[in-house]
This record gives structure tokens, C-alpha cells and sequence, in this order.
DNA sequence: TCCTAGTTGCAACTCAGTCTCAATTATGAC
DNA sequence: GTCATAATTGAGACTGAGTTGCAACTAGGA
């Protein structure tokens, strides 16, 4: 996989050590789609029998973040989310507010207007989140049924 | 003012009573400019000699939300901030990670863009979060000269 | 005026995330 | 392989934003 030389790789880079907490997190990290959350990689951890620490979960997952291996998605109440990002690219989200649904979108000319935007401040953009709220198909149709 | 008489009429058509403290908290916020934090409220409270408590606070913010006199603002680490929104029209935000500020802009193809992912997914917008994070020009300008 | 549903302050609580610290371990030098 | 050392770990205490239960209070309609 080329995201554990990835991982290795930052790690040297930065005097850090591949300890069995770092092997663990990262192969759950790997082996879970979509969206996930801290408390579904805890216990993915239990599960697969190598338990691993809520703060050393915690204390990695900027490690991985800056590895370019994971992205985190703030989202209202400070629920976080984390997903793969090895091998994608950029990309926005759609969440539903119903059901918790993510689906996701890309936009080639959002990001050309952010470019835009910030060029004509001055500012120089590190990041950014875009996030639309709704209610998904399934959840507006279950809605419009309900309400007549 | 029009935001007085639009939290009043909010308030009667949902059964709820114009009380002191809610007409403290509305005048604190018709008195704040920009982009302001439950803290800044309070300490205006005491300021004015009006104290309203955190906890009356928290619970009416939604209220004033709900009626569409202020908008709130969800930032990383769980530091939300709100707006004054009478008058004013659904703008985003740029926020400088280095000093804090924030600036807005809006954009009509973005939101344009957005209605139009929306719409190909069946996906009903209730909302949405637009925030560019990064450097504004005067802390830019100060790290280029720092590292040369 | 009286009644009652809505409201308040306080303090206890929740929840995500961070920190401290003593014990453990990866890694590089010899 | 052995050693030295800096990095890492888990447990549990802690933090900070926000919420909640409750008894006392109050707006506003009958
Ligand atoms: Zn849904
Ligand atoms: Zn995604
Ligand atoms: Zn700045
Ligand atoms: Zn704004």
C-alpha cells in the first residue's frame, strides 16, 4: 500500500516512531469507508483485538492529517469526521441533517472563485470547508409524504 | 428598529414572552458589530449593568437565530461566533488562522453552483457553511518578511 | 387580580478533546 | 547485540463550550 510508505516516510522525516499504536491506527484508518468517526475506529481497534488508547488516537490523527494520509471534517457540535484521502482528490459535502447522510461533490468552478476571491484580498488560503446542509432524496421524499 | 418589533412578533406567534433579559440580550446584539462570542455578550451585559446569565443566554440564542435576527457561525475547535443578520443579506467568510479576522464575500455563482449539485441530487438545501481559512494579507505580508 | 405556562439563575452535568506523568519502547550509535 | 535517549504510551485528571434539572419568579391573558 502506498499509504503505509507514506506514513513511514513522514515519520522519518520527523524523527517520529512507527510504533504498533501508529501500525494499528493506520490499518484501521485503511480498512474503513466513508465518513467515520473516533469512536468507530475505537471500536474497530477492540474488535480486530489491538486496542489502542483514546489519547493515542487522538495524539495521531494530526499525524496522519499532515501525512496528507486522512482529512477531518468539522461539522456542527463538534462532531468530527475523518476520511481517506490517499489516492482522491479534493472534494466538498452534502449532509444530511435526517438521516446523517454524507454525499459528496466537487466543483472546479468553486474552487476557481475561492482562487478568485482571495486573490483580490491578498489572502492566501490554506483550507477551506464547504458544507451544505439539507435533506437528502430518500429523507425529503419521506418528509413531502408525511406532510402531504 | 425593525429587529424589535421582528423578535416581538417571533415571540407572540410562538407563545413565548418578551421578558428583561431577552430585550437585554437583543440590544447587546443590535450594539455589536462584526463577527461576535457568547464572552464579548456577557461581558457587555456587565458592562451595561443588565447581567443575564450564560445559561439565559445559551438558550435564546437559538430563539434570535430562529427569527432570523442573528446567524451563527460554526469555526474549528468549537468556537462559535454570531452575526448580526437584519438587513443584511446570506454572505461567507474568510478567516485568517494567524490573527483572527474575518472578512466576507459573497459570491451569486457559487450559491448558483451549489443549487445546481443540489438539484441534480434531489437534495433539498436547508443551509450551508462556506468558510476559506488562511492568511489575511497584513499577517501574509509578516510571515514572507519573517522567512525571508 | 389571579392563574399558569413560560422563564430565570445556579450549579451540576455532559461530551469532545487535551494534558500530566510514570512506565515503556523504537531507533541510532557503538 | 547492547546501550542511551528521546519519543510514545495508557490511565485518569482536567478543560471549556454548551446543556439540563430544579425551585423560585414573572409575563400576559382570562
Ligand atoms: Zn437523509
Ligand atoms: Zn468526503
Ligand atoms: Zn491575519
Ligand atoms: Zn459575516
Amino acid at each position: 500500500m502506498q499509504a503505509i510508505e507514506r506514513f513511514a516516510d513522514f515519520l522519518s522525516r520527523n524523527r517520529l516512531k512507527m510504533t504498533r499504536e501508529r501500525r494499528v491506527i493506520l490499518d484501521q484508518v485503511l480498512g474503513t469507508r466513508g465518513h467515520f468517526d473516533v469512536d468507530q475506529l475505537l471500536a474497530g481497534f477492540r474488535r480486530a483485538g489491538h486496542p489502542v488508547s483514546r489519547a493515542t488516537l487522538y495524539r495521531n490523527l494530526p499525524r496522519l492529517i499532515e501525512a496528507g494520509i486522512i482529512h477531518k471534517l468539522e461539522m456542527a457540535h463538534g462532531q468530527a469526521r475523518y476520511e481517506l484521502m490517499v489516492g482522491r482528490h479534493h472534494h466538498d459535502h452534502l449532509i444530511c441533517t435526517d438521516c446523517g447522510l454524507i454525499l459528496e461533490f466537487e466543483s472546479h468552478d468553486v474552487e476557481r472563485i475561492q482562487d478568485e476571491v482571495c486573490r483580490r484580498r491578498g489572502f492566501v488560503m490554506t483550507g477551506h470547508t464547504h458544507q451544505i446542509r439539507g435533506h437528502c432524496a430518500a429523507c425529503a421524499g419521506r418528509r413531502r409524504r408525511r406532510r402531504g
